[in-house]
DNA sequence: TTGAAAGCGCTAACAG
DNA sequence: CTGTTAGCGCTTTCAA
């Protein structure tokens, strides 16, 4: 196994030293390099196939204090038990990924993946890959906060309703999407109107769709009822059940607002296996759009956020903050709009 | 912003020195260290909260040749064009991912997630990375072939069809479960059996699921007719164009095997939109079981792999070869199985 | 415009 | 059983 090239071996080669080779490289701005110079160098890489050694790199730039340069930005995923896996089983998060990785990658960073084991919290991962930014999905990181704050690492939070404003934060308006769905219900005339959703943390996402139900109910000056109001988890499982608890409810329910796509798909589902027809029988609205909303059967009418752009602006904030320690906290919120298909009628 | 603790730190609160720190935290075989000592440490890493740091541990460990130990595992994911985004949007990757990194994360690795940049090959990011392994995911490394044999970082190719076997390999059986899938079709009275894929490209995934429909009618002594045949794309939409075309074609077929989940998705979809129904105007047999398949209407029959197990399998692999270079060269086939549901009918 | 040299924090012989 | 001592490969003052 041949010896790793290294800056060294560049520098030997280009008849330079390893710090014109560095200088070089990483075009450093308070050094002004000869043409000649940084050609000769650029010659020498390409000659040898140098690939500098990130580890030194970090390593070696960590002088400055919190400018470390590891060129990583973690990406920490919640777990719905401690020691379980990744919630990777959402499609969206395949999406947002996507997203994510190709644009960090563009900006030559790299993506590091992870949940989060019981005994350790994001910090450590942070402090030990000497990650440049972390993104975190979907969690509220509550209890590290202080922590976090003085570990002073780029954070942008996607999907959290935290209390203060701290990090940076990507979102979509989930209580606004609430509003559209329940209202695109109640423009189509229905009055009895179930809400279903997996469990309501407080100012969780789900918990601002469901404020965003209430909105549109307030509006429209129609009661709430609690009585029309089911909670389960996020799954296709749930949503058959979700219906059957509604067929039998009784409770002259017309439409039902999912707080995710997927147990909406589910009650369709369920509907039909109690040979109730959608939109016929009870009109169904979705959030999220996921791939099945399209595919299913009726296609389902539902709210999208766009799952690629949400990606990009999370990679830009990190990217951007990871570069540029002035970079001002940001928030966006992620436009929403209803997709109209085929799973609410008319009444 | 406070100085980061280093293990001298921790050294110095202990009463010991660094190179006991590091002897106690790895569990440093070719030492023993005594019991008081080893709880010193251990306590002065609690009080000062002490987090190595990864990048001053790769490198240095890097004195012994191709020994870093980055505890960096590369998942490398191919693109379909390259500068284009990663591939996530087939929805069995989360699922793979999410069994990867769970895995790799209870045996302390973490996982860097990383399309390929065009003008960069995987060898880059290793070699960068100082990468302990490398999961290649649906791509076979022709070219870079010599050169990563060179650098010896355990490599698994997952759902990777090459010639020589010099890597580790994990993939479904997907001859087998072409076989099996127009087998049951066959096995249900069927003559005239379509097979409607993306690309057939040479040793390619969906080449395999061919041969196995070609060994199926072989067996049956059914005629193989290339009129049968439709390629376009692994998506929803050609689902739908192949069922217009087959409707259209009056070629007589009765069923069809459709090489990807998401393209019999489509199909029957595009079949209803025709006024056709599936099963009983044509039966339709997926592969790959994904998501919809159980969602959609009619479920649909198809050929299901155990995504979790291949995820767990390719990190035992790729772990158990980071931690032990003797580790030999393994080649997994997942078993596959027929899942049936409703998208199939007896002739 | 460049080079010499001192680390960054850790590991791994080698002593003791 | 534990400490000393070189590095690992790179960055970054500081001089030249």
């Amino acid at each position: 196994m041949s010896k790793r090239i290294n800056s060294k071996d560049v520098a030997r080669e280009a008849g330079v030293s390893a710090a014109t080779v560095s200088y070089v490289l990483n075009e450093t701005k308070s050094v002004t390099i000869s043409k000649e110079t940084r050609e000769k160098v650029l010659a020498a890489v390409q000659k040898l196939g140098y690939v500098p050694n990130q580890a030194a790199k970090t390593l070696g730039s960590s002088r400055i204090v919190g400018k470390s340069k590891s060129n990583l930005i973690g990406l920490v995923i919640p777990q719905t038990e401690s020691g379980k896996e990744l919630m990777f089983d959402n499609p969206f998060y395949g999406d947002f990924l996507s997203a994510v990785e190709y644009a960090a990658r563009q900006e030559g960073f790299h993506l590091l993946v992870s949940g989060v084991n019981a005994d350790q919290s994001y910090i450590d991962i942070a402090k030990n890959r000497s990650l440049d930014g972390i993104i975190i999905l979907g969690m509220y990181p509550s209890e590290d906060n202080k922590e976090y704050k003085q570990i002073g690492i780029p954070t942008v939070l996607v999907d959290c309703y935290g209390t203060d404003h701290f990090f940076h934060s990507v979102r979509t308006d989930d209580r606004y999407g609430g509003y559209l769905a329940t209202r695109h219900l109640i423009q189509h005339g229905h009055k009895r109107i179930a809400f279903v959703s997996g469990e309501v943390k407080e100012s969780g996402v789900t918990d601002m769709r469901f404020l965003g139900y209430q909105d549109a109910l307030r509006e429209a000056r129609i009661p709430y009822d609690p009585n029309l109001v089911f909670t389960g988890y996020v799954g296709y499982q749930y949503g058959i059940e979700a219906a059957a608890k509604i067929a039998q409810g009784n409770a002259g329910i017309t439409a039902a607002f999912a707080a995710a796509d997927i147990i909406a798909v589910g009650m369709i589902k369920g509907f039909r296996n109690l040979g109730l027809r959608v939109p016929e029988d009870i009109s169904i609205i979705g959030f999220d759009d996921i791939y099945q909303a399209e595919i299913c059967d009726p296609g389902l009418t539902t709210i999208r956020q766009n799952i690629k752009e949400k990606g990009n602006a999370v990679a830009k904030i990190i990217v951007s903050a990871a570069k540029n320690s002035t970079f001002p906290k940001t928030e966006i919120v992620i436009p929403l709009e209803i997709v109209e298909r085929e799973s609410v009628r008319n009444l």
